[in-house]
DNA sequence: GTCTATATTTCGATAGAC
DNA sequence: GTCTATCGAAATATAGAC
């Protein structure tokens, strides 16, 4: 499998011989599933593409910001699902940034390439929701990736059920702020 | 600069030619500065491999856990400085994960590549600190990279410093649980 | 659909003059 | 220290038979 080796190696060096050879046929077989290499890397990052639902659109919908919170953790319970369950999908954007970005600037691709990550920076970038909180936002992304995608090798003997539901419970502590008072006022505190 | 075409582009993408000429002379002249392309890669890890003081063999250090959580919070703390006066050299390792991988394989440069995080994943992987506080602990890593990397992009408008603050206190409050008792028996809660 | 060539290009690296 | 010129290797991609 073509992901497998782009997560070993790097996409840039794989190359179409290795990517054949796992497969168990010829380079030049390769060219009659895709037009370009780059093609290959397409179809893998449709997969994840498909993978992430439109919840973010309901995040921009309120403009004032209450509900967001709210929705924002249904979000990243999504996303810690996702994550565990499609450890090497996300990992190959992790691992593959410069190249997954040469995809998105390609002259082909231009329109079939919807980035999530350019949906993720404008919803960070507007202050509806108090810059502290939305930092938290990020860090809770941060968190989630960093723990699940490093499983393999960090925490490889933790079952991914159990490492997802301990995420789950430190990401609540990151979103759900001390002294929530200075945030949401009235909600209930500790 | 190297760091920048190397960040902008991949390491692999970025061929000696554009590097020599956004320094202004040819490719020949490099070979007079670096034996080989993978030495440039290596000298940009080694300045970032000077910044990391060797706090984490304290962590090795106590048998039983019980200052390893004090200690974390330091160690994270000085995290939080060094990515943000030097976030470039950080952005190069993350987005260049399989060609900083592919350093330390190489032939060369054997004994020169101590890796960072070979001594994370060991740190990780040992049961002395409950698995729970292991989790918060890489949950606060991949936060704090995940805000201060994307700051150029994501909260490009918001000053470092401001913006370090704001991910030391939602590490803070990630790095304390709710209910320390579970955790830190005899620790004042809330 | 898969094969055996082969074309084409790009890149890392070297040689040797200045 | 920097140059011009070139080598050799490897990779993407194509042509055409089966």
């Amino acid at each position: 499998m073509a992901l497998d080796l782009f997560n070993e190696q790097g996409y840039d060096k794989t190359s179409l011989r290795e990517i054949a050879q796992r497969l168990g046929f010829t380079k030049a077989a390769l060219y009659y599933h895709f037009e370009r290499k780059e093609d290959i890397l397409l179809e893998l990052h449709m997969r994840l593409h498909s993978l992430i639902p439109d919840v973010l659109e309901r995040l921009e919908l309120n403009g004032d910001g209450s509900e967001s919170a709210e929705t924002w953790s249904i979000l990243i319970d999504h996303l810690i699902d996702q994550v565990a369950s499609n450890r090497k999908l996300f990992l190959l954007h992790e691992r593959n940034f410069p190249a997954m970005q040469g995809l998105a600037r390609s002259e082909h691709h231009e329109a079939e390439h919807e980035d999530l990550a350019q949906m993720m920076r404008s919803f960070f970038a507007s202050p509806r929701i108090p810059l502290s909180q939305r930092v938290r936002m990020a860090s809770s992304i941060g968190a989630v990736m960093s723990v699940l995608m490093g499983a393999g090798e960090v925490f490889a003997d933790v079952p991914t059920a159990e490492l997802a539901g301990l995420v789950r419970e430190a990401v609540h502590d990151l979103l759900e702020p001390r002294d929530a008072s200075t945030l949401r006022p009235g909600a209930p505190v500790g």
